[in-house]
DNA sequence: GTAGGGTTAG
């Protein structure tokens, strides 16, 4: 840019607030500014012609030294220290240059400064910026004195002011305090209605969002697209692709502007409404697209469970950013495929397109839970602490759900302790790792901790307290807690805390109790209600209430064959041989197959699966070697299988001694015993509940061979020590 | 007599 000619200083008044500063040539060039070191040459013409000594002219450098995309509000700030007087529209353009750059903590620190060293009051202007660095924030109690600031100087009443509150209400989550300023506003804009009913949406109040948008209609306010965005989100949370279709026919009708976030919102709808077809049919006429386009219908293929269709989609993307590595990972771990979802971590980190973040990281680890692959999981808490990353609670929840879940409640423990603002999902992961290791005290203790931290719980809490109880045989805790639920909580239970508490009553041998509750549940029975007290009916041998509870669960879930198992195993321990060989020629009949025992080990990083009888393993001849010498070891110590388990399954007599020692934890034992340092645990994850022999083989095997062997079969933990079991034969 | 607010994917 050729520097233009500076008039000299003599033919401008120099007078604080001159308008004529405004139409200097210099300060009218500073929006040309295409680049630092223009907007540079500017500043340095504007200091030698003294124009800083208008507050104004200095301002406007401010301004868009912040909002270009060339600078950085440093610079603002530096630009700021150099007026010498600074009047409330300087303080106002730095106050804004930090709160649109989401630096919100640096815009109070000014904000706090102009309070003391300005000697105007805030205005209009300056509360909006402030609010919305509070929003991002969610300083709730904070916002709440500004807001009674901003009252106090009449400033309420101002339609922007109040606009912004409500977008910080609803984004501290509370919706209550957003209607309260909503309705006092004495006039409202499209946006007042936006903001309220996308807040409405996202704090899950969806019924409301889409009421507040009926009554725009009714006030006659035209909607736009940020509106339906808003009306999007709440029908994307209600799950509801009737409305959704309908909100899409009146955006056809009514002509509003299809920019492309609304595009991708009504995409997301259909995706998440389940209706994936018509998603690509409205994908294939987009006619512009971006990369949260592709994903989103990527994420559309992988809640079909189509795999390759997600895999196709994401091969075509011309660039691959970590969202839609993130939306792969995710495919793949929550459509049951595990292994998938790590290989795919694993592509990601060779390839180095993207850099995993706390999205990717808390996928992966769930995928590590499932498989109880700790050294993945281990390995990623390292890369969080490496890469400086901040352990949030998406992130801590993620890490103690997965050594929960590979066995290492130690581990689990420290990354709880290191926290120390938890939320309410931290503190219910906690509890669900005490739980399933049997420790029902310290989820006990845990909760009242949460209390005292003023947490509160929700229905997950619950269910995760309620298993601890039947885990640990806390009966009496458990009906409290129960019975305390509604009154004290307010949270209604549901059908998952009465199955849970069927298992505590029913473990504790209280058949009748949980009968009578079952009875009388408001909510609908499902098949995890009867096949708690199937399971309870087992451990308490009472065959009539066991037929009762399996012809309500058959009604429900026909190929259920775990339910067989159990009638089976009733059956067999009361020695009704006919009606077993009765119910194996219905399950027969039927169709249902057993679904096969697989167990796994991880070694090196690496998951190892068995399935019964398997000899696919490379290493399967030793593995069978080590098996024999183990029944060796065991049968010299006295010890002899019980066969009652499981075995009427299998077709021929002979075959049963010989179907035990094929048991898949068996094999992921063996080979643990063969590959890993006599000092390491071993740790075997199995997708069936450990039968009562090999419980006892396990046990034995942790003494014989010094052995610490964590299991975690389909309920509950194992740590197996010196010749006994954390579960007190409990399970 | 200068300025400001709301939206999409994981």
């Amino acid at each position: 840019m050729a520097a233009p000619s500076v008039p000299p200083l003599t033919n401008f008044p120099t007078v604080n607030n001159d308008r004529y500063f405004a139409n200097h040539p210099t300060v009218t060039l500073i929006e040309k500014c295409s680049n630092l070191q223009q907007l540079k040459q500017i500043h340095a013409q504007m200091l030698r012609a003294g124009l800083f000594s208008d507050p104004f002219s200095a301002s406007k450098l401010i301004q868009s030294s912040a909002l270009s995309g060339f600078s950085s509000v440093d610079y603002a700030h530096k630009v700021f220290d150099q007026i010498p007087q600074p009047n409330l529209y300087s303080w106002n353009a730095l106050i804004r240059a930090y709160a649109t750059r989401s630096q919100p903590l640096s815009c109070l620190s000014v904000f706090t400064r102009l309070l003391n060293d300005c000697s105007e009051k805030p205005n209009k202007f300056t509360y909006p910026f402030v609010i919305k660095a509070l929003a991002k924030l969610k300083c709730l109690e904070l916002g709440k004195g500004i807001h009674g600031m901003a009252i106090k100087e009449g400033l309420c009443s101002d339609l922007y002011v109040s606009n912004c509150l409500i977008h910080f209400y609803t984004e501290c989550g509370c919706s209550d305090m957003a209607s309260r300023v909503f309705s006092s506003m004495p006039e409202r804009d499209v946006i007042s209605w936006n903001s309220m009913i996308d807040g409405l949406a996202q704090n899950g109040f969806v019924e409301e969002a889409i009421e507040i948008f009926c009554r725009l209609e009714g006030e006659g306010v035209r909607p736009n697209d940020v509106t339906m965005v808003g009306v999007l989100t709440a029908c994307r949370k209600k799950l509801d692709v009737k409305v959704g279709r309908w909100v899409h026919a009146y955006i056809e009708k009514n002509g509003i502007k299809r920019s492309l976030i609304l595009c991708n919102a009504i995409l997301d709808m259909y995706t998440r409404c389940g209706s994936v077809q018509e998603a690509k049919r409205f994908f294939d006429k987009m006619v512009e697209k971006d990369i949260i386009s592709w994903t989103t219908m990527l994420v559309g293929y992988g809640s079909l469970g189509d795999f390759d269709a997600a895999r196709g989609l994401f091969n075509s993307l011309p660039s691959k950013d970590i969202a839609a590595w993130n939306a792969l990972i995710s495919a793949h771990e929550q459509g049951g495929n595990p292994k998938e979802a790590i290989s795919v971590f694993n592509e990601l980190q060779l390839s180095k397109t993207a850099k995993p973040d706390e999205v990717t990281l808390v996928s992966t680890l769930s995928a590590c839970s499932e498989l109880g692959a700790i050294e993945l999981g281990g390995w990623i808490h390292v890369y969080i602490k490496k890469e400086g990353m901040r352990l949030n609670c998406h992130l801590a929840t993620a890490l103690i759900d997965m050594y929960s879940k590979c066995g290492d409640l130690e581990k689990a423990l420290d990354v709880f302790n290191s926290m120390d603002n938890k939320d309410v999902f931290v503190w219910s992961a906690m509890i669900a790792g005490f739980g399933m290791h049997g420790c029902g005290v310290y989820a006990m203790e845990t909760f009242e901790k949460m209390q005292e931290a003023k947490v509160k719980p929700t229905a997950i809490t619950f269910t995760n307290l309620l298993s601890a109880c039947s885990h640990s045989g806390l009966v009496e805790e458990g009906r409290e807690f129960f019975h305390l639920m509604e009154p004290v909580y307010n949270i209604v239970p549901g059908v998952e805390h009465y199955a849970c508490m069927i298992d505590v009553l029913g473990r504790a041998g209280l058949l009748e109790e949980a009968m009578e509750l079952i009875k009388n549940m408001p909510v609908a029975r499902s098949a995890s209600v009867w096949g708690a007290l199937l399971g309870a009916c087992r451990l308490h041998k009472n065959v009539d209430l066991a037929e009762e509870a399996w012809e309500h669960l058959h009604q429900i879930e026909p190929q259920n064959h775990g339910a067989y198992v159990l009638l089976s195993n009733i059956y067999t321990n009361s020695g009704l041989w006919d009606k077993v060989s009765e119910l194996r020629k219905r399950m027969k009949d039927a169709g249902v197959k057993k679904e096969p025992g697989c167990s796994s080990v991880e070694v090196n990083g690496a998951v190892h699966e068995f399935l019964v009888g398997d000899n696919a393993h490379p290493m399967s001849k030793k593995i069978y070697s080590k098996l024999e010498e183990i029944a060796g070891r065991l049968k010299s110590e006295g010890y002899e299988s019980k066969k009652s388990e499981l075995l009427p399954m299998v077709e021929e007599e002979d075959m049963q001694e010989k179907a035990l020692n094929l048991h898949s934890e068996r094999l992921a034992l063996a080979y643990g015993l063969i590959t890993l340092k006599p000092t390491r645990r071993i740790r075997i994850v199995k997708n069936l509940r450990v039968c009562e022999d090999c419980h006892s083989v396990f046990k034995l095997v942790s003494k014989l061979y010094d052995r610490e062997i964590v299991l975690r079969d389909r309920y509950r933990f194992h740590h197996f020590k010196g010749g006994s079991c954390s579960c007190n034969n409990y399970w």
